[in-house]
DNA sequence: AGAAGGCTAGAACGATCGTTTTAGTCACGT
DNA sequence: ACGTGACTAAAACGATCGTTCTAGCCTTCT
């Protein structure tokens, strides 16, 4: 039987991880303990001391393959070939999709800053720090074409960011609406916001 | 003497609640520890609780004066006189301006949702509440004037208060840049977003 | 002088925290 | 058959948590 896969069809660790996600995004880091996890598991708290060094290690586990990956799959849209609005068109959707596949894990990030260590806490500042740099890039890119109403591109790109982030808080995919209905509101919001201009060209 | 005023100027209370701001703010909620907080003010443990009832009285005390209040100041802009886009602009600088006066407060209000009883977790989604029915009440007014481009007001609404809100993590008000100037700049990205035009008859 | 009460400190209580230790089961290679 | 190592459970460790208890000071009123 593929090692992978145990009788219910989940690894262990795969369990421990999406039950840590789901208290973590309810009490936040410092609210959540070993042993609620293991509680809700049903299994030990040495158990998860066997798939994890410790508390903070777990917190790594969640964000590694979601949100530490992020400002390289921004990177690469930003890097890619087009038009520019159109590209920071494709940059702000990739962003948003990626939320909404990791939604948990992302509010997770950005709502415990304060609880992790001085190297989480530097991590966490580090990816803040390079998704902010990556619009900052691509306004100035738009705003060499003349495409910009402001000169201040950094506060632009706050404001971006801000309606991306929320978005986390509130959006909810089982919801009425289509979550690329949603979206499309969402940056024609920011468009405006930023140019003076409605999406260009886009369906 | 007076007797609110002691040897350096600030009672032992406000003390308290002002070292109280600065470590939840830091740590969270559940990551700051009443002893940390006696601690900080040079203070012994049963002081804190000679001038609250329990960690969460110090928690509401906090948010008492400030956040909680939000709602109602908000609500007195929405219902005042005046033009509607003019008064949804002057909603948003009473609702920056209170997020400057109060940046901490409102950061920690948002943020350790997850760490507190279920009253003040009720509360707490009351106050967002109200807050979003008071803009997507003026969006509204704004709509039957066909002043805004899109239907959805509620998602347009999400997206003002995800750039409003945003602001309380990255605005410094030691900056260069002054905060009346950061907000008109804010407040021209939402009125470009919302309704595709700049403030109307504003300086 | 003496009682009362606001304010403070320090010790103590039971609960819970993150983590470690000990021990057990089971599958598998030799 | 035997040992090895992955996995799990339960108990225990020291530290820290929120909170309470006891007792002391100091001011004010009588």
């Amino acid at each position: 039987m593929d090692a992978s896969i145990d009788g219910n069809g989940e690894g262990a660790r795969d369990q421990l991880i999406r039950v840590a996600i789901d208290l973590f995004a309810e009490n936040g880091y410092a609210g959540t303990s070993i042993r609620d996890i293991a509680k809700r598991t049903g299994k030990s708290v040495s158990n998860v001391y066997h798939y994890f060094q410790n508390k903070e290690d777990l917190w790594l586990a969640i964000i590694g393959k979601t949100v530490n990956e992020l400002p390289e799959k921004l990177r690469k849209v930003a890097l890619s070939e087009g038009e520019p609005v159109e590209r920071f068109v494709r940059l702000m959707k990739t962003h948003l999709a990626e939320g909404v596949n990791f939604q948990q894990e992302t509010k997770i990030f950005f709502i415990n800053e304060g609880s992790l260590s001085p190297q989480g806490r530097t991590s966490n500042r580090r990816i803040q720090k390079e998704i902010l740099d990556i619009y900052v890039g691509q306004l100035r890119l738009l705003q060499s074409h003349g495409l910009i109403r402001t000169k201040n591109v950094k506060i632009l790109a706050f404001n971006i960011l801000g309606v991306l982030n929320w978005h986390l808080r509130w959006f909810n995919n089982e919801g009425e609406l289509s979550a690329e209905d949603v979206h499309n509101e969402m940056i024609d919001f920011i468009l405006y916001g930023s140019c003076g201009l409605p999406r260009d060209g886009m369906k």
